[in-house]
RNA sequence: CGGGGCGUGGCGCAGCCCGGUAGCGCGCCUGCUUUGGGAGCAGGAUGUCGGAGGUUCAAAUCCUCUCGCCCCGACCA
């Protein structure tokens, strides 16, 4: 491909708007353009970026026996108000009527429609198990698209469905879309883990996430070196460290304007690890206290699943709860549910004395907490201890670039998806659905592969394997040398960009480096004069003078090597 | 949905507080020079100052409403 005949619009400067590093490289280096809030294009560079991530996705899941169908972008309410989906879902779903006024909806995954396949058209066991996948657009009305094309409004997705007659056949596609994954994640270069992850609202018995750490990510994960713990912190279990020992007899100190941890283990000369701290959230169901200790940070969604959905209450509603203003309440004295993280059953803390101005010390479990329930409600923290080994965690940063999930009957029961078993039996299919985000991999791939100058690509998903840069265009023998790399390289099978525009170099040496193709050859005047080229690899930097007519042959090698 | 910020030439920004001729850098066009890390000089084009309404002799600037975009949080099936 000639450069002059590709459109590469770049820019020297990022846009005003874009924050995550991979939001700017590829804005800048003409990958994408934004038309909206959350609604992307995908330049000339961009598309061959996603069609070699699509192209891995595709040969791994045709690997496991994955067969690509497609799907109706385009829905009727009727199978999404089967499985109940069309009320539990709110805003994020688009939503339209048709010419005659039927509900309509834009499809923003594909259980309902995958299952509905499978509740038509198979009967027997004989037909089980089953993988299908699509790899198209979704969308999701996001209430804030960010990130550039991390978190959009309208993406292709990768998204798998497998259908079993047991538990047994979906341990299997289980594990093949397990493998599958990590081997499609290693091939486009991209670091990642796999934790245990939430299976919220899919609902369904098992799910695991497929995480690339990166600061532009929107999760948290907690690893443990030591034994290969790995999970969301949504769920990820902890030991905190024992808090500094304390004998303190119950007594109320007065803490006057002291409300906040802060403020209250300053002015006591204390850590916040001999604090408990209180928080109150509402339920449909009235108020509850729900109890961490002082340097831990209550996380709402382990909360969520003891209590279902709360929120943070207001400073009134503190007040009216339990008569004080927010700062100085605590789990005495009042008969609110309270839930107590694990870790407040041993040892002796300061809480709040639900009097304004006042705190109190000497406060155990035994004592003090007899009719607190107890549940995992903490945020896991680095250096907090692994529950199985005892090592540290550590806290990762991660983008989701996948998921998986046990489905089990969820959408097969209410869509009437069943086979008949070798007995005869009508039962229902077991199933699993997978989602990989193609765009999501690129910019991990972005985000962990940059540098000041641009972006650099991993070869296999790069947009072209190599770029050849003639210095001077005009330079005849130059261009004959550049002219005869090319063909040899594209003859060899690599996808090879050549810069034949009438610029400076400097502006060619910039914009290589800023759209990151892996290798280079530079053919300039005076390195051709000596029967040499030289051959860059992005990554490194480094530069070899190799003849002239060996440089196709060098290139290829390296390639190959480092791939 | 709650909190905050920003909309001025293609891009990045200044001007707004304190109303009075719309400006800078980059890019773009022409010419000459230059030619291995985003060239120099000279000349040139490009603006409903997001939109609507109001105040005023006069509004990019002040007021009201509205739309869009970004960030933090909530949400993320």
């Amino acid at each position: 491909m000639r450069y002059s005949k590709m459109f590469i619009p770049t820019l020297k400067e990022a846009p005003s708007d874009a924050e995550a590093i991979s939001h700017k490289l590829m804005v800048r280096a003409g990958f994408v353009r934004q038309l909206a809030a959350g609604l992307y294009i995908y330049l000339p560079l961009g598309i061959r970026v996603m069609e070699k991530v699509n192209r891995v996705i595709r040969e791994e899941m045709n690997a496991i026996g994955g067969q690509e169908v497609t799907m109706p972008v385009l829905n009727p309410a009727e199978v999404w108000q089967q499985t109940g989906r069309w009320d539990v879902i709110g805003d994020e779903m688009f939503r339209l009527k048709d010419r005659s006024g039927r509900d309509m909806c834009l499809a923003m995954t594909h259980e309902e429609t995958m299952t509905w396949l499978a509740a038509h058209d198979i009967r027997s066991y004989r037909e089980l198990p089953q993988i299908w996948y699509q790899l198209q657009t979704k969308l999701r009305d996001e209430a804030r698209p960010k990130s550039g094309v991390l978190r959009t409004r309208e993406f292709t997705m990768k998204d798998s469905y497998s259908f079993d007659k047991d538990e047994e056949g979906l341990d299997k596609s289980y594990q093949l879309h397990l493998e599958a994954y990590k081997r499609i994640y290693s091939r486009c270069g991209i670091r990642f883990s796999v934790v245990q992850s939430d299976t919220g609202m899919m609902g369904g018995s098992m799910a695991h996430e497929f995480m690339a750490p990166s600061a532009a990510g929107e999760d948290d994960v907690a690893i443990c070196d030591g034994c290969g713990y790995a999970a969301n912190t949504e769920l990820a279990l902890s030991v905190p460290k024992p808090s500094a020992a304390s004998n303190d007899p119950f007594d109320e100190i007065a803490t006057p304007e002291r409300r906040t941890i802060e403020e209250v283990t300053r002015f006591l000369k204390v850590t916040p690890d001999q604090l408990l701290k209180s928080i109150l959230v509402v339920t449909d169901n009235g108020p509850v206290l729900a109890l961490v200790r002082g340097d831990q940070t209550l996380h709402e969604k382990k909360l969520a699943k003891l209590i279902g959905p709360h929120r943070p209450a207001q400073k009134d509603e503190i007040r009216s709860a339990l008569g004080v203003p927010a700062g100085f309440i605590g789990p005495m004295g009042h008969k609110l549910r309270k839930i107590a993280d694990p870790v407040l059953k041993t040892g002796t803390y300061i809480a709040g004395a639900n009097k304004e101005g006042f705190h109190v010390k000497g406060v155990t479990a035994a004592q003090h907490l007899s009719d607190a329930e107890f549940g995992d409600i903490h945020t896991a923290a680095a250096e907090d201890a692994c529950v199985h080994c005892g090592k540290p965690l550590r806290i990762d940063r991660v983008i989701e670039i996948g998921n998986i999930f046990k489905l089990g009957t969820k959408y097969s029961v209410p869509l009437k998806a069943n086979y008949l078993d070798e007995q005869g039996n009508e039962k229902p299919i077991i199933m699993g659905s997978y989602g990989i985000g193609p765009a999501r991999i690129a910019a991990a791939a972005v985000e962990q592969g940059n540098d000041k100058d641009g972006i650099i690509w991993p070869l296999s998903i790069a947009p072209f394997h190599l770029l050849i840069v003639p210095v001077n265009v005009n330079d005849r023998p130059t261009m004959e040398a550049a002219e005869a790399l090319y063909a040899a390289l594209e003859e060899k099978g690599f996808e090879v960009l050549m810069d034949d525009r009438d610029e400076r170099a400097g502006v060619k040496f910039k914009d290589a480096d800023l759209v990151g193709i892996p290798w280079r050859i530079v053919i300039g005047e005076k390195n051709l004069k000596e029967g040499q080229v030289e051959v860059k690899e992005r990554k490194t930097g480094k530069v070899d003078k190799v003849k002239v007519a060996e440089a196709a042959e060098f290139a290829a090698k390296k390639m190959i090597e480092k791939d």
